[in-house]
RNA sequence: GGCUCCAUAGUUCAACUGAAUAGAAUAUCAGAUUUCGGCUCUGAGGGUUGCAGGUUUGAAUCCUGCUGGAGUCACCA
């Protein structure tokens, strides 16, 4: 039980003793490092219950506390500020219960509770992915660890856009010009050559509209009848009636593609249990939207077209089934979702990774499937987040202003390997080893640099300052891990066994670090936010820099200390270490 | 125009969801270290939390109205 809980109870039995009230919830905080004391209670929300001095207030509970819990050694009270001075041997006996718990902070699932699905990722199959994906992947992966290591089952999917007009365009300009070229042939990464065939469709039609006008057509015809446009319309046409030939070729350049981003994929570390795609859901829903119209959830106009009115919510009216019977977006999604939960039966809720401009769909989409009856409708989430945005401005791939998701992990991998040849520390490693570490930082400090901020704000990202390597990034944290990991090589005797020693200041304040890790992580998860872990962590790590520059560990001539400090630099990096697989960061032994 | 989100040291980010003097990093300046990894540590300067009201014992945080930025309001996805 941690210290704070033993308290809370006091606190409210004390509460019951000395004024005859009843509270419900006891608020603390971390006593500020200027004040004596550990915790602190907050006495102004009582003041609700129980009108009064909150000096004199404090003191009540302040003595009641001392009196009845024998871990509290001491109080003052300063302001509305009850400080409490918490014993070394509770956070001796704490860290000797955590010491060897190898899963410490994390909770498991119990077996009958529902699980979460996490989507993320979702690309086209049109171009390659771009550092806007890269943000996309980091959360998305993250919050499925976080939400994991907070005690539910996770599935990670992604639903991948492999239909419609844009991709028949790469097709088409693909067999227009590309003169057979094969991902062997042009030693190109499928992704990136059938990206090349997107941007060349655009500039041939661009070419035709202009010729278009000259030939005295306005701009909006010439748009429409462009002969490359009206020969793609041709071709998803020709798609949606199951022509071979068409269907061959879409077969042929998407493997191209999906071998491309299993490459980036893999580097970026990310991973999913399920795939969907879009070529196979695109029809479902329909029936749903049958099962709505009886239902009364949706209606039906006159020319045929189906819709929800959201108005009594806030919202417009949305189509769901076009005139033509045919399925729209929103139709898909709530189809996807129906078919995850017929796939998956202990799902019981669904956290989608798409970018903010999408607010409003998620909203309309979460409204009629809540309005449809499903009783997960209530467990769904919009992980919402901002733009990154470079200094130029908006990335457009159409214009070529996009920064590649493999340019730019190749780019941060070159970096931190500059920066380690002059740190020099890497005598007997192999080359692969070498590589390996190069790419361990520099993904390191990217992931870190996109992952601590909150995911709904807007990231300017500056790829020509690149990303720091110093302060609060993640090579710093890295660092930090590999120079305990140094330490421990170093001391080659039995330090196993739990001690008990008078801690000294540092110790402390490193323990209460350590205390909080289990609610960091819950708390992470109730946000859905990886920059809560990472902050976390940052200020572990400065937490234990201060310590190591002010006490010593392997010189310390006590052997208890010794031991005692080895043991706390071990489990701090191990909990760097678990902190960072939740990011998604790994951490190297030596840089 | 309606709706949604954002605005905090020069810059990049925090602030436990309403609490003590709004904290870190970075950059600048000044220091520490015979020591376990000098990518470390200590200190200084730097703020009217976009503006104006309101609620509250207490507001960066909640409410209202402005200003600026972004997004969205498709029988596109």
């Amino acid at each position: 039980m941690s210290i704070q809980n033993i308290i809370e109870t006091k606190v409210k039995e004390g509460f019951l003793a000395l004024y005859n009230i009843e509270i419900p919830t006891v608020e603390f905080q971390a006593t500020r490092k200027e004040f004596e004391g550990d915790i602190t209670v907050v006495v102004f929300p009582l003041l609700r219950y129980k009108k009064g001095n909150p000096v004199q207030i404090g003191e009540d509970l302040g003595k009641y506390v001392l009196e009845n819990v024998p871990e509290i050694t001491n109080y003052n009270v300063l302001k509305g500020f009850l400080n409490l001075v918490v014993d070394d041997s509770f956070y001796t006996e704490f860290f000797n219960t955590i010491y060897s718990d190898a899963t410490y902070g994390f909770i498991s699932p119990k077996a009958d509770d529902k699980a979460m699905m996490v989507e993320y990722s979702s690309p086209n199959t049109n171009k390659p992915l771009h550092l806007g994906h890269v943000r996309n992947n980091l959360l998305g992966y993250s919050v499925a660890e976080i939400i994991k290591a907070a005690g539910k089952k996770v599935y990670k999917t992604q639903i991948i856009n492999d239909r419609g007009i844009h991709i028949c365009k790469s097709m088409l300009a693909w067999e227009k010009f590309g003169n057979g070229e094969t991902p062997e042939s042009s030693h190109l990464k499928g992704d990136k050559l059938v990206g090349n065939y997107y941007v060349r469709f655009d500039q041939e039609y661009k070419k035709e509209i202009a010729q278009l006008i000259s030939e005295g057509k306005t701009e909006e015809e010439a748009k429409k009848e462009a002969p490359l446009l009206l020969e793609a319309q041709q071709m998803l046409l020709k798609w949606e009636a199951g022509d071979a030939q068409v269907v061959a070729l879409w077969k042929k350049m998407n493997a191209w593609v999906y071998a491309g981003f299993d490459v980036t994929y893999k580097s970026m570390g990310v991973d999913f249990d399920n795939l969907y795609y879009e070529s196979n859901t695109y029809l479902l829903g329909k029936d749903v939207v049958e099962q709505g119209l009886e239902k009364g959830v949706f209606y039906k106009k006159e020319d045929g077209s189906v819709w929800c009115d959201l108005t009594e919510d806030g919202l417009d009216e949305k189509i769901v089934l076009r005139s033509d019977g045919t399925a729209v977006y929103m139709t898909q999604d709530i189809g996807t979702a129906i078919q995850r939960v017929k796939d998956y039966a202990d799902v019981g809720g669904m956290v989608y990774t798409v970018g903010n401009e999408q607010d409003y769909h998620f909203q309309v989409l979460f409204l009629i499937l809540k309005k449809l009856g499903f009783d997960w409708a209530k467990q769904l989430h919009h992980l919402s987040y901002g733009m990154v945005d470079l200094p130029s401005g908006k990335m457009k791939s159409r214009e070529g202003t996009v920064v590649d998701a493999d340019d730019l992990m190749i780019e941060m991998t070159a970096t931190a390997k500059e920066i380690s040849e002059e740190l020099g520390k890497l005598d007997g490693y192999s080359n692969i080893e070498k590589n390996e570490l190069y790419q361990t930082i520099g993904l390191g400090a990217l992931k870190y640099f996109i992952l601590k901020v909150d995911p709904k704000k807007r990231i300017l990202f500056d790829p020509k300052s690149s990303v720091d390597f110093q302060g609060n990034t993640g090579p710093f944290i890295q660092y930090t891990y590999a120079r305990i990991q140094s330490i421990i090589r170093k001391a080659d005797f039995d330090y196993s066994q739990p001690v008990t020693i008078e801690l000294h200041e540092k110790e402390k304040e490193l323990l209460k670090q350590l205390e909080l890790y289990p609610e960091t992580v819950q708390q992470a998860a109730a946000n859905y936010s990886p920059a809560v872990i990472a902050n976390y962590t940052y200020d572990l790590v400065k937490e234990f820099n201060s310590f190591y520059q002010n006490v010593h560990i392997l010189g310390e001539e006590n052997l208890d200390k010794k031991i005692f400090r080895i043991q706390l630099s071990k489990k701090v990096a191990d909990t760097i270490k678990s902190a960072f697989l939740l990011l998604g960061i790994k951490v190297p032994e030596r840089m």
